[in-house]
DNA sequence: CCAACCTTACCAAGAGTTTGTCAAGGTTTG
DNA sequence: CAAACCTTGACAAACTCTTGGTAAGGTTGG
């Protein structure tokens, strides 16, 4: 106990109600240590991490959700990889090619794509 | 006209519906080109690119608004910094740190990170 | 010029997210 | 041991996202 703040006292802290600590666990943006019988004991980087992030979702005005898949996307290579690939689409034809090739490379480019989706 | 398909036209081909065609647009994943008259205009990169849409969200389970947020996250690198930084924090101490030099050290990070958001 | 398109702007149903509250029960501590 | 914590689970209000529809009006092409 003399090494972590209850829910109780880590909402007072840090802003957050008890309800949405709960809440942030669930959806896996914090994970407190637990003692023996169960309680969250939150210590000082738990109660920075939070701090933090209330200041992040507000200044860049986002929701949970989304950096819940950021996070998601640093885990997730083949995401990644998909999501990057599909921005990279352009508009633009590549120098020299005529539009039946642009069309062509064009296809064959979300073909590989594709096949990176289904082994998903 | 030549040059591309209508909405109406779009949608057959794409499995989206004209309504979700222009909210892809609203959302700003898509841009089709626009005739004189203000009526979109689809080339075949936007079809591929809308096929490959759907695949995507399918394959992976998410949702237009991860997609939008992974483009926002692309456009902003203030926010990716912001996001980088809060996930990194760690939980271990790095070696050779007191306790309550890590404490400060953490503290200072997260200062630094609160640097960056304030500038957002 | 008329039918068949297209545009934007709304209203609304359904689903998912966020948040609170309450209930039933275990833990800690004075 | 009793008060004051904590746990999980469920129900629900408020909200946003997704999607469809419809209305009022401009464009196109036979």
């Amino acid at each position: 106990m003399t090494e972590g703040l209850t829910i109780n006292e880590a909402a007072e802290t840090t802003g957050w109600s008890p309800r949405m600590l709960r809440y942030l666990e669930t959806v896996g943006l914090i994970e407190p240590a637990r003692t023996g019988s169960g309680y969250r004991v939150f210590g000082p980087e738990h109660l920075q991490r939070l701090r933090t992030l209330r200041e992040l979702l507000e200044s860049f005005d986002c929701g949970l959700s989304d950096v819940a898949f950021a996070k998601r996307l640093r885990a997730d290579e083949q995401l990644r990889a998909a999501l990057d690939g599909w921005f990279e689409a352009r508009v633009e034809q590549p120098q020299g090619m005529s539009s039946a090739d642009w069309l062509t490379w064009e296809q064959e480019k979300h073909q590989r794509l594709l096949a990176l989706v289904d082994a998903a």
